[in-house]
DNA sequence: CTTTGGATCGTCT
DNA sequence: GACGATCCAAAGG
């Protein structure tokens, strides 16, 4: 399920559940990133010590630090040896609700808890240590469940969201109407 | 509601 | 030495 493109995987991950020791939230926004090919991905350019894990096998997570601040990760896909990954960007919060308020003190509304991919990473309590973990092993802390709930039939497509390059591809996946995105739609930067 | 600027540091050139 | 796959508070409509 995760071996091909990230483009393809993309939209399927969209309703699969995201379960982080007692805590879990149900994907409804990420975007795609091929590797070699895409000028915005962190594997353009080349395997570094950094994005190593996205050169690794399939169904892993690849977590990076952005701005020196919050914490991105993403489900690395393709073969092993091909970096292409996906972007988690926001997740509605299914379980563990007192425990993401109390990692996100500045959270007002508990959309905001996980509208974003910093933000779900510090809900979630996802950071560097988890770089690597195997998603589909059910001893790993960070886990990708399907309980039964399928993706969209249509997804909502824009550009992907705080890149400066490539940004004509409509790589960005959204469950239609969810509460919990991280933007509705794309504004200017 | 929208826009703007600052924080902050690992990574790559 | 420069730059982000971001977030938030503050200020203006």
């Amino acid at each position: 399920m995760l071996a091909g493109r990230a483009l393809d995987v993309a939209p399927v991950l969209l309703n699969k559940v995201l379960v982080v020791g007692e805590r879990a939230g149900r994907i409804v926004e990420v975007e795609a990133y091929e590797g070699a090919d895409d000028p915005a991905s962190h594997a353009y350019g080349g395997r570094t010590e950094r994005n190593a894990t996205m050169f690794g096998p399939a169904g892993h997570l690849y977590v990076y630090l952005s701005y020196g601040v919050h914490h991105c990760a993403n489900v690395v896909c393709g073969e092993e040896g091909t970096a292409t990954a996906v972007l988690l960007r926001a997740v509605e919060p299914v379980k563990g609700v007192a425990q993401m308020r109390a990692a996100r003190l500045a959270a007002r509304r508990d959309r905001d808890l996980t509208n974003g991919p910093g933000k779900l990473c510090e809900a979630l309590g996802i950071d560097r240590s988890h770089d690597g973990v195997d998603l589909c092993d059910p001893r790993s802390t960070v886990r990708l469940v399907d309980d039964g709930i399928p993706p969209p039939p249509s997804p909502v497509r824009t550009p992907r969201i705080g890149i400066s390059v490539a940004v004509e591809h409509p790589w960005r996946f959204c469950v239609p109407g969810s509460p919990y995105l991280s933007r509705v739609s794309v504004r200017s930067r």
